[in-house]
DNA sequence: TTGACAAGTGATAGCGCTAACATATGCTGC
DNA sequence: GCAGCATATGTTAGCGCTATCACTTGTCAA
């Protein structure tokens, strides 16, 4: 007992003791084992985060900013991909909760029901991200989809443009990104303006496929009056750059002949030839908050549902 | 104990003793321990990984590779970031180990002296991913980095460029881009060609970083004909795209004023203007293979060393 | 019959820690 | 003198599982 004291640093241990026990641990090479551990404090410095991808960039940057809201505070955050399918993601809150976690990072507001049960259910603390479009289990950190697609929609109305197109990929599995467009459309639709274009196949999100659907919308355009588009709405940032990557390599004007938007506010925006309109996601301050919340020593009484906004950043492709 | 074997099918149980445990277990909302059950068996499903990053695409790959290596065996990997430091290596280790994984696998052969001491002396099987210059602890899988630099100076050289500029980052901490540097420089020197530029900045590697050095390498040969350069080759894709990006901005013609050539095959080369020339790293294969290593039942009494190759991607931009 | 073995269930111990309490010592204030 | 407290260490039990062995019943071959 007293070595566990030493070695942790709790309770009363004179220096003299810990140096012995150090010496003793370091000798024998010594290695805990934080199963036990775990078990008999029935607690362990685990955060279980979900998510559905880490081939979006953005991912990568909420588990970075997750990171940081857990530094200093001795938790570890462990997780789980779903490549955007929900019994994945019920699997993967079932698996991560058995390790018995202090919290639980989930993406998005819409769960599977067993999922839901489990994330009410359970005693880690839970937080719900990216998205407040809907109803919490419990706390939620993230932004409105929706107005982000009324916004970029408003911006694009307000240059002008009148004949739309959108362009992603699996939006019956990306429900964020479908909220986006939803929005996007609805204030197209309520302006007078039209939706000429309107893909989202069922194929994963990338800069390649952005380019393909862009020349093949483009091509389109070619073919009659009604089928032309003078803006292009993407599901992000990667599929709209892959939008600019045909236009500059076919030739096609940006934003002459048409205007490209993206969302997310990736770095690659600015390195790109034409800086990409596009809204960047605070993804870095909602996994940084929520996070934070998770690690917080007092809980609140009521758990917070936090709106996190970005901006829109207007860029030279329209 | 009945109950125990029922809910993991082991031993022997009758189907209506199943069927009453799980009935039951429904009902109150049973939810397995797994830090009891890995601490009573003194075995977990967990394997370790432990990475350089995640904002470079490879390692998400990587990662779905290891994840293809462990469907169906019940594995789950578990990973920690570097950002490569190697004290957050050694403290990855450390505090993955203390887990007790069933095997571990750390990206790289070059490691702290006390992280080599870990990696020996624990029970869990270790791969060492990603590179087979050097001496590894135990299994390794990956390539010769060092040739893969060697390769693309020959396939410049033979392209007929002679005046060559590299552009890296951080190349204290990236020691496998170093190392295709090394191969890359030694071929150029060999072959009487010039090293006009050699850029390594302590700046994290992306594409803006790649557009902004690029800029600076050719505004340099536009103060005299010793600065000129006729091919640059980068740390990895993304810096290359950067490059490019400039070019394509500048209205910088490629390959005629200058060839660009990058590592790794990144989705994106396919994505830009100009197909990028690259190498395909096979980085997929690489955490597949480790993770079956891993997984596998009955261990090899050599611990395999595995090359595995990819190959020089011939594109649009040399 | 009798042994051998498969099938099914139960009892016991223990994995390696920590919580909680017990004990011991020295110091302070009155 | 001793209560009261901080400091320091030790003892015991138990976290929730699984390994192991024990036991029972049924089946089949010799």
């Amino acid at each position: 007992m007293t070595a566990s004291r030493a070695l942790n640093r709790r309770g009363y241990v004179s220096a003299a003791t810990i140096e012995r026990v150090e010496a003793a641990a370091a000798k024998v090479g010594y290695m805990p084992n934080r199963l036990a551990g775990a078990l008999a404090s029935e607690r362990t410095p685990l955060v279980a985060v979900v998510l559905p991808t880490l081939s979006n960039a953005v991912f990568p940057e909420v588990l970075a900013g997750i990171g940081a809201g857990l530094a200093g505070t001795g938790m570890t955050p462990v997780f789980g991909v779903t490549e955007y399918a929900p019994e994945a993601e019920e699997q993967n809150i079932r698996e991560l909760l058995s390790w018995r976690p202090a919290g639980l990072i989930v993406t998005g507001l819409e769960h599977s029901v067993a999922a839901r049960n489990l994330l009410a259910a359970c005693d880690a603390r839970v937080a719900e991200i990216m998205d407040t479009d809907g109803t919490p289990v419990s706390a939620c950190f993230g932004l409105s989809h929706r107005a982000v697609g009324e916004a970029m929609a408003r911006h694009l109305l307000d240059k002008g443009y009148r004949r739309f197109g959108y362009v992603g990929a699996r939006l019956d599995r990306d429900l964020r990104a479908r909220k986006r467009r939803d929005g996007f459309v609805a204030v197209i639709r309520a302006a007078g303006a039209t939706l000429v274009h309107d893909l989202a196949p069922d194929a994963r999100s990338s800069m390649l496929l952005g380019r393909q659907l862009t020349a093949g919308v483009l091509a389109a355009g070619g073919q009659g009056a009604d089928r032309r588009v003078d803006a292009l709405y993407y599901s992000n940032d990667d599929m709209a750059a892959g939008g600019l990557m045909h236009c500059l390599a076919e030739g096609v004007e940006v934003p002459g002949r048409v205007a490209l938007a993206g969302f997310n506010g990736l770095d690659l925006v600015d390195a790109l030839p034409l800086r990409l309109t596009t809204y960047r996601s605070p993804r870095f301050e909602i996994g940084r908050q929520a996070a934070a919340y998770i690690a917080a020593l007092q809980a609140p009484e009521i758990p917070p549902r936090r709106v996190i906004d970005g901006e829109l950043v207007p860029g030279e492709t329209s």
